[in-house]
DNA sequence: CTAGGGTTAG
């Protein structure tokens, strides 16, 4: 390797001839050597030598050193393209993390003369996990039942591990039964049953391995120790990790910092900070594993104590390594020293990720800091399920039954809508209500109805909007009648005989039921209002009020601002007194005047934002180089420099 | 010349 780092050496082995080159290009994309690679793709140019073999030798090298886009260059270049070909580039983009980019290769094979065979399946498959495309994950597995390639170990593993990141247990054990199982797909099912908390069909899998003693690899004994852990069961953990000692796997890094963990997770901190110091070597993951055995069973302080140490022992922290610091630090309130990590986070660059942020949300609400915790959780670009969780139990253990706890379960109920989840969305609604207290609104409502609608559940939407004790408004019946059309159920839209009563009937006639357009009737509007918290005060707006007693200021303050974006193209507000002074803007303006100049603005919202206000507050940020965060009914609107996180789609 | 399972958080 080292002769081919100096050009002399690549020349000699790139001009000696076809094969010699091959092998370069095989070293060098194994060791990642871009600069040596592309000298040796010049050379081939340079001799005309770049055939259909060197070229996808090329797009490897490219492809393994993460060059995407050169690699697609070669593919592009060749005059003749065969199976290797794609599945070198496809391998190329599953490992960049641009999955969606290998299935459009896919797609691209059907126009081309070369055939799938197994490895496209087997990368197309892992291609489908990262993506969570079930649809096309099940169209493969058609496709691989249809070209006999199914009992490929290396494509049956492929497909088992698409049905554990896109569908379920279910379906990847359905694959495992049909195939005879190796290691891998054993390895594989184990994890996916530890991570859903099915212990005994994990177990279960295990003896399938136990039975073929020799078939165990290091990949098991990280398997069975996770088992362990979830199971608490040290008596286990304590025989496996025997097992493994006899085996001599415990010098794998990954096993041993699986010990440090299991004992960790079994209350046993002697045992896994022994276990940590007889690690050979130590890695983030190692330290990572010790301070949470520490910080899990409540030695926050000896917890936050390794991590000058780790910094000593030239560990660089990760996000896991700040999560489970950040966690000690809320377990001890001990707020500021958080507040410090966090700052070292964002330079080092992980302030950003879910795993840090989450964590963060935790720490203020465990610290008693809840709109700290919130402001965290309204900064986030990408809200997962962990840190709605964490919001909501946050506000729950404070006994905080506040307008934002409510806006904050229209957020999850939304999200449970987007994403289908009719069951969790249920849950939600009985939690808020019978454990917070919370009635739900007509906006909660709504969203359950939306839910029932997308699962195609027109009749319990119907029914539930029937015996539901709300005041309906055009969002629901919206909701509704759009089902209606879009599953093509007219019937129901106009009462449905067989089961609506005459209350249904009345409601449903097509056009008139449609309270929008029933002027007579008209629908009660909830009165718009926003509300901010300044220095641990709400302050709450609604639409042109005067009550609040700084008013004539913040209106002059909001005139101000109304003039500095008219030139950035706002004309209409001016002539529209009522969307003039909408609640939000009352509430952002009240921000800008009260808050630091560099602090973000935070604005809560009992409806969706309007459309003026949205561009308007849009041209605000921009203007008055302000970040403004608005949580409307549906969602969190971000404004920063004159844009939106929503889009402007909402 | 292209392909599979892996440790730390909640």
């Amino acid at each position: 390797m080292r002769a081919l780092r100096s050009p002399g050496g690549v020349a000699a082995w790139a001009s000696s001839g076809p094969g010699a080159a091959l092998a370069a290009l095989k070293a060098l994309a194994e060791a990642q050597e871009l600069s040596s690679g592309k000298a040796v793709h010049g050379r081939l140019l340079r001799a005309r030598a770049l055939g259909l073999v060197h070229g996808n030798a090329l797009i490897h090298l490219y492809a393994s050193c993460g060059r995407t886009y050169l690699a697609h260059r070669v593919f592009d270049a060749l005059s003749l393209r065969n199976v290797v070909s794609y599945g070198a580039l496809m391998a190329g983009y599953l490992h960049a993390g641009l999955p969606a980019a290998g299935l459009d290769l896919l797609r691209h094979m059907d126009l081309a003369p070369a055939r799938p065979n197994e490895f496209i399946y087997a990368t197309a498959l892992a291609c489908c996990s990262d993506a969570g495309t079930l649809r096309t994950g099940e169209q493969c597995h058609g496709r691989v039942l249809k070209a006999g390639l199914g009992t490929f170990p290396y494509v049956g593993n492929s497909l088992l591990c698409m049905y554990l990141a896109c569908s379920g247990v279910e379906d990847a054990a359905r694959v495992l039964s049909a195939a005879s199982p190796d290691v891998y797909s054993c390895n594989s099912m184990i994890n996916g049953y530890v991570d859903q908390g099915l212990f005994g069909d994990a177990m279960a899998v295990l003896g399938l391995i136990l039975a073929e003693v020799d078939q165990w690899d290091h990949v098991t004994f990280l398997a069975a120790l996770g088992l362990c852990a979830g199971l608490k069961d040290l008596r286990l953990g304590t025989q496996i990790h025997g097992q493994a000692l006899r085996r001599g796997v415990e010098g794998n890094i990954f096993v041993g910092n699986s010990v440090v963990d299991m004992h960790g997770k079994c209350g046993e901190v002697g045992a896994a900070w022994r276990a940590f110091c007889e690690l050979p070597d130590r890695n983030v993951v190692s330290w990572s594993s010790i301070m949470a055995a520490f910080a899990q069973n409540g030695l926050f302080e000896e917890a936050l104590r390794l991590w000058p140490e780790m910094e000593e022992d030239g560990v660089r922290p990760n996000d896991f390594s700040y999560a489970i610091v950040l966690a000690a630090c809320g377990g001890l309130s001990v707020l500021r020293h958080g507040e410090a990590l966090s700052a070292h986070a964002e330079k080092t660059g992980f302030r950003g990720h879910s795993l840090v942020e989450n964590a963060l949300i935790n720490m203020y609400a465990r610290g008693g800091s809840i709109w700290d915790a919130h402001k965290t959780f309204a900064g986030m670009r990408r809200r997962d399920t962990v840190s709605w969780n964490s919001m909501i139990s946050g506000f729950s253990q404070h006994g905080l039954a506040s307008p934002t706890t409510a806006v904050t379960f229209v957020g999850v109920l939304s999200a449970c809508d987007r994403l289908g989840l009719v069951d969790d969305g249920f849950r939600y609604l009985n939690q808020m209500a019978d454990q917070m207290g919370i009635s739900p609104t007509v906006e909660h409502y709504t969203c359950i109805v939306g839910l029932l609608c997308r699962a195609g559940r027109l009749e319990d939407a119907e029914s539930f909007m029937r015996t539901t004790e709300a005041e309906w408004d055009a969002v629901a019946w919206r909701t509704l009648l759009c089902a209606c059309l879009i599953h093509k159920n007219h019937g129901l839209g106009r009462g449905s005989p067989s089961r609506s009563s005459t209350a249904t009937q009345t409601m449903w006639e097509p056009t008139s039921c449609y309270p929008e357009a029933d002027a007579g009737k008209g629908i009660k509007k909830e009165p718009g209002s926003s509300w901010i918290q300044v220095r641990n005060q709400t302050h709450v707006f609604v639409s042109g009020d005067r009550e609040h007693p700084r008013a004539d200021e913040i209106y002059t303050k909001l005139r101000d601002l109304l003039a500095a974006i008219r030139p950035l193209g706002m004309c209409r507000t001016s002539t529209e007194f009522s969307t003039t002074f909408h609640s939000e803007k009352l509430a952002v303006a009240f921000g800008i005047l009260t808050m630091p100049p560099t602090a973000p603005i935070h604005v809560m919202k009992n409806l969706r934002i309007c459309d003026d206000c949205h561009t308007a507050l849009s041209l605000i940020s921009l203007a008055a180089a302000r970040t403004v965060v608005v949580r409307d009914a549906n969602r969190f609107h971000c404004f920063v420099d004159g844009r939106c996180s929503c889009g402007s789609y909402w």
